[in-house]
DNA sequence: CATAAAATCGACTGATAGTCGAAAATAAAC
DNA sequence: GTTTATTTTCGACTATCAGTCGATTTTATG
């Protein structure tokens, strides 16, 4: 009963390191058991697919932002940086990033998708409770606030996304974007400035 | 000389079809050449790949839609006619609904990502003349307009999308939004509500 | 020890995109 | 009109892949 959960958990890391490093499309199952030393039958008893798999590989990678991303949102900061934390809680690390590089390699369109689908589910509602409390204090004046959070995620996620570079219009813009969503003063969302040309920086 | 590009046109109708009415990844390169009645050799005498192919079916697919929107933006028309105008010349005509359907099925992820980056490199700068005469009007009031516009084609691709239902506390949001993005007057966008609306009604 | 359940094996299937050298059709040159 | 080049067509073949299945081994249980 519990062999079977380790084997799970042991071939799932391996998928894991493998889907980061060649991506999703670009590993096949027979490259996985040669990996994890096992036999097809073996995988499919303990994978439906190779999709369900990749499945689970995602809520595996998820799990610990998730738990980040809570983590700040109890500690005691002011919303802005409450908002930053969060946010920089589900930035890939420096030790991750090849996984944002696969991420965004035409071939990994599936995964990448499942990828932010699940992580905005995720992540929503946490946002949204840091930006409630700044309507309360008065730094946000706006009502459907989940809504509103899903649009400058949604935006973040397509502008700052890799593939296409971004000018810095597009970062001004965007920011200025997100402040009239949210009915900030002009200027409140400067600390996005930060969080966005830092990933840039490093390559 | 001539021959060939008969023959290939042929090939990119044929395939057009097939891709919309069953998918891109569930046809084969098999069906096409049988459905076309050629054989395999002949098939990649015309094109490298099926992936190349399918980047010539979208340019086939877009090129109408560009002249249509540019015939809208140079008719008579006010502002928020022009831009309702030119948005519903790239929206799928009845006939070609299934083509929408088709491309929201995760099965066409690639196909969908491909139009819809080729959209926009299209639209955005006709959307923007139509937007930078509406700046002249006293209508909008905002700088670097095909930055913003591109940002509300986002927005919109993201939640009008037909795999996640829209609530109308998101349209309200979304309209909201674009008033906000361009610098209009509170209500001012409300034309997009009739946009949006309508194609859910009909399923 | 015997029996049931969980885990492992690997040969096999069916489908796929893409290759290749030969053959046929067409055009150009003489 | 015949020969030579070029374009077009052919289809058998390869390689790769996800997924199946019945047999076999290992582990737990009574």
């Amino acid at each position: 009963m519990k062999k079977g959960e380790r084997r799970k958990r042991e071939l799932l890391q391996i998928a894991y390191g493998m889907f980061v490093s060649k991506g999703y499309e670009n590993t096949s199952v027979d490259e996985i058991i040669e990996a994890a030393g096992i036999a097809k039958g073996t995988y499919y008893y303990y994978f439906q697919s190779k999709e369900q798999m990749l499945e689970e590989v995602i809520g595996m990678m998820l799990e610990a932002e998730a738990e980040k991303a809570e983590a700040v949102l109890r500690a005691d900061l002011s919303v802005p940086e409450k908002i930053v934390g969060i946010i920089a809680s589900i930035q890939p690390e420096q030790q991750e990033r090849t996984i944002d590089e696969a991420l965004h390699r035409p071939e990994n369109l599936l995964m990448h998708d499942k990828i932010r689908g699940r992580l905005f589910d995720l992540i929503v509602p946490i946002l949204s409770r840091a930006a409630e409390d700044g309507v309360r204090e008065g730094l946000f004046d706006c009502d459907h606030i989940p809504e509103r959070i899903r649009m400058i995620l949604i935006l973040s996620s397509d502008l700052f996304d890799g593939h296409n570079p971004y000018t810095p219009a597009v970062i001004d813009v965007f920011i200025d974007a997100t402040e009239k969503i949210l009915g900030a003063r002009p200027g409140t969302m400067g600390f996005i400035r930060a969080l966005v040309r830092a990933p840039q920086d490093v390559q």
